[in-house]
RNA sequence: GGAGGAGUGGCUGAGCUGGUUUAAGGCACCUGACUUGAAAUCAGACGUGGGCGAAAGCUCACCGGGGGUUCGAAUCCCUCCUCCUCCGCCA
């Protein structure tokens, strides 16, 4: 969430931040909800220091005595009035805090004006995306495919978009999820095995509950939620904590399978490795001090960028503009991998920076040695990387003559050996 | 899962027969004095968050979370969570 005394200060920003992001908020009943909350705390307030008086001088009274009885009878009344105030007050405070979540994070200066994907601007391309013949096939028409990857009898298990992966092709999965650790642990990011299911506050301190309830796998009876992505545990690993300013920046990395429902989904996104409920994902987070978020984030990008340099994938960089940024964002690149034979770009990393957005909300702090305060650290994060994804762009990007898959040099010391074959 | 015990500021630790408690005392941290410097000693300051205010400052909340009783709750009641001990079950 914002600052409210922002909001309250300069809503002339938040309204500016409203339009380039081309979200429909009515910032005016956030302001109204705001100050009547404001109005009703002072009376409340009021009320208790009244109440605290008379609670020191019946103290000093003898119990029982006239005077004593007359101060009771008195402070009754004002007690029944605090508990009707405080109600509404109570009452208010909720509707405030709803009205400041549904606003959105400030875009930064440096983002694009825009609306759609369209308008996202390329920062780079890397690698050659015509380099890969006409022979290039998409990655679930390659004879042999669903020997490795076998969608059906994972419809047949679980259900739609739960593949077993076999052979070779779970191989490499695990080829690529060990060599993104290693070359994150290398780039000194601490490597975290976190739970894969959290708790309702948590999925609420980032921003998944309540809004995206019915993105996320949920159990009975101790409704935990299957996590959609390693950010939620790790930003809530310092939940309402507060850091040592000499601790940041905290880079942290993590493995760990996703979920996701993918409600609506449909068409060719959905095709083949394309879009699944469950993959392996490794992402990379930071906690860092406010004054070096934007040089973090880019060295972050940098991070993702150079494992797919290593795999000798072809893949741009996209600027998020204001339309496609995303509520919580201020800085979003995307990293698409080019896979041949569909002939279309898949994102697999998407590094953000989120300012203090998420910091306020889940409350991580650091203190301050200038200050001496407890201040919000920005957080960021990233994918480094998505594994089916980049799993079907080598596929797609590498299948030789004979049938097989040309693993990676980068690759092979972790996959084994340098082809993988569908037989 | 069952039975007991315990959760108090950065740490430690009283209060827990309800009312001068404004949460004692100690440690750590910070400032000052003494000292060539340091240690020791002495003095002072020392939590987080919200609201009001131009500021000085004023005010409210917070004793694991939530609810209740009461004029008044760290203190009494209910409930949930976490940790410890023991038992049961189990890879």
């Amino acid at each position: 969430m914002l600052d409210p005394k922002l909001v309250r200060e300069s809503p002339e920003l938040v309204r500016a931040a409203i339009a380039k992001k081309h979200l429909s908020v009515d910032l005016d009943s956030v302001l109204a909800a705001d100050a009547a909350w404001r109005a009703l705390l002072l009376e409340v307030e009021q009320l208790r220091s009244v109440q605290k008086a008379a609670n020191a001088a019946m103290a000093a009274l003898k119990k029982g005595s006239p005077e004593f009885l007359a101060k009771l009878g008195e402070m009754k009344a004002v007690s029944a009035q605090l508990k009707e105030r405080d109600g509404a007050l109570k009452a208010a405070e909720e509707r405030s805090r709803e009205a400041m979540l549904s606003l959105p994070n400030l875009p930064h200066a440096s983002v694009p004006e825009g609306r759609t994907p369209q308008e996202n601007a390329v920062v780079s391309t890397q690698g050659d995306p015509g380099a890969v013949g006409a022979h290039a096939v998409a990655h679930w028409d390659i004879p042999g495919f669903p020997r490795l990857f076998d969608f059906e009898r994972g419809a047949k298990v679980t259900g739609a978009g739960f593949p077993f992966f076999i052979g070779d092709g779970a191989r490499l999965a695990r080829a690529l999820i060990n060599f993104f650790l290693e070359e994150d642990v290398r780039a000194g990011y601490v490597e975290v095995s976190p739970p894969i299911f959290v708790n309702a506050a948590s999925a609420t301190a980032t921003g998944q509950l309540p809004d995206k309830e019915g993105q996320m796998y949920e159990t009975t009876p101790d409704r935990l939620f299957a996590v959609p992505t390693a950010e939620v545990p790790l930003t809530n690993f310092l939940r309402d904590e507060i850091l040592d300013e000499a601790a940041l920046p905290v880079k942290r990395c993590a493995y760990t399978p996703c979920f996701r429902r993918e409600a609506g989904s449909y068409g060719k996104d959905v095709r083949g490795l394309n879009r699944v409920h469950q993959f392996d994902k490794v992402e990379l987070l930071k906690w860092v001090h406010p004054s070096s978020s934007y040089a973090e984030l880019d060295s972050l990008r940098d991070d993702a960028e150079s494992l797919l340099r290593k795999l000798e994938i072809p893949y741009r960089v996209l600027l998020m503009c204001g339309g496609d940024l995303g509520f919580a964002q201020s800085k979003k690149y995307d990293l698409e991998v080019w896979a041949a034979g569909q002939k279309r770009w898949l994102e697999v990393s998407s590094c953000s920076n989120f300012e203090a957005f998420q910091a306020r909300r889940a409350q991580i702090r650091f203190r301050s040695k200038e200050s001496g305060r407890a201040e919000l650290v920005h957080t960021l994060n990233g994918s480094g990387l998505a594994v089916p994804r980049v799993l079907a762009a080598i596929l797609e990007n590498n299948l030789e003559a004979d049938g097989r898959v040309r693993i990676p040099a980068a690759l092979v010391p972790h996959f084994g050996k340098s082809h993988l074959s569908f037989a």
